[in-house]
DNA sequence: TGGCTTGTTGAAGGTGAATTCAACAAGCGC
DNA sequence: GCGCTTGTTGAATTCACCTTCAACAAGCCA
């Protein structure tokens, strides 16, 4: 028998849970059992805590939304210079391999968003909070004189989430030669043509 | 009873029927009864061209692959200007609404390609297609004079393609604000900017 | 320590989908 | 027309999953 726990942790247990068994079926497919395997519980044990399994599903993929994003905030908390910042907001937006579980599951998800409204808001307000992120950085910058923008912030906010996004899916589909170190470099020569700023990868 | 007919048409039938069917239920989560109603048939009539369900599937699939990228190539071919070629071709590219059936069948296989190698690997091919697409038309261009490319022709292909998949994405998740018009306008900031062009969109 | 609440199990039942197959209908060659 | 092949159905079988629930273990606190 799994040890009994309190309500709260196996809550948090099972969202977890949840995110591995949906890394292996789709968040579409996972099975009940699949969840319960995953928490080392049984199907009955899941369901007293979360009755309807979507429910459980829809927290854990927003629980993972919000750990990419914050994490992608936390990475820029320290940093002052506007160039260091853009250069780690375009690494922290790709994952570190195909293997990465964030944005893993945020793939999954953008497949489903066209049948379903419920992920396809949540993953319209991601994209929109991450280009609001990245207008807040050139605009610091260009009123600081480090980048010279060729286009207004909101047009180059998308498109730099827009890059982040797709090469997130090629690498995630394990393209042979399109890979991390790549896709930053790629993204970042569009971000040394909009700003003017040599953005120096190592900074 | 349903009309006989050949083994030919049957399975053709059956590709368009597991199509629709998939954009209702998604390519992972499809049941053979759905893609039998869809196809006007029973699931036995269904089975008996098609032993295994995940091989119509995967040849459904391909043959929306082909042709996204044939109609591409189509509406490519009659254009001789370098610039009008660049802006179809971003154009036929997006999704021409967030119902578009070849584009949401993309991204839906754009999740499942993190678990399984035959929809990564085709996907990757196709995404690598794109770009030698472009790269033909931004060299082509260059090398008439009309275009003067800021970087290899490679790296602009790459984010072109970059761009037209993650807007496809938002465009299919019904972005309020971010529809194929702005979506195409956005790539074309992007391309106007490497390209030196100012690429009329009515072109 | 005894009773109550909370968390968990295991088994039983119901449901729905895949699969198989015997029967049959429709066309085609002869 | 006759028989054979090809395509299709409907029913029977099997299997997997969800759901429910009685039983029980573990703490909590009076």
């Amino acid at each position: 028998m799994a040890t009994r726990k309190s309500r709260t942790e196996r809550r948090a247990d099972l969202i977890q849970a949840a995110q591995r068994a949906m890394l292996r079926h789709g968040p579409d497919g996972v099975l009940l059992n699949q969840v319960a395997e995953q928490a080392g519980l049984t199907s009955g044990a899941v369901l007293y805590h979360y009755p309807d399994l979507s429910d459980l599903l829809l927290e854990a993929n927003q629980a993972g939304m919000e750990r990419f994003y914050e994490q992608r905030m936390q990475r820029l908390a320290g940093l002052t210079d506007p160039a260091a910042k853009l250069v780690v907001t375009i690494r922290s937006g790709l994952p570190v391999d195909g293997e990465d579980a964030d944005v893993r599951l945020l793939c999954e998800l953008g497949g489903l968003a066209g049948r379903n409204r419920v992920y396809a808001a949540l993953l319209t307000s991601l994209f929109d909070r991450q280009v609001s992120m990245y207008q807040t950085i050139l605009e610091t910058g260009a009123a600081q004189g480090a980048f010279t923008l060729t286009a207004d912030s909101l047009t180059l906010g998308r498109n730099l989430v827009a890059l982040e996004d797709a090469y997130g899916y090629r690498i995630v589909a394990r393209h042979p030669t399109l890979r991390t170190d790549e896709a930053a470099e790629l993204i970042l020569s569009y971000a040394r043509q909009v700003t003017g700023n040599p953005l120096r990868a190592a900074a």
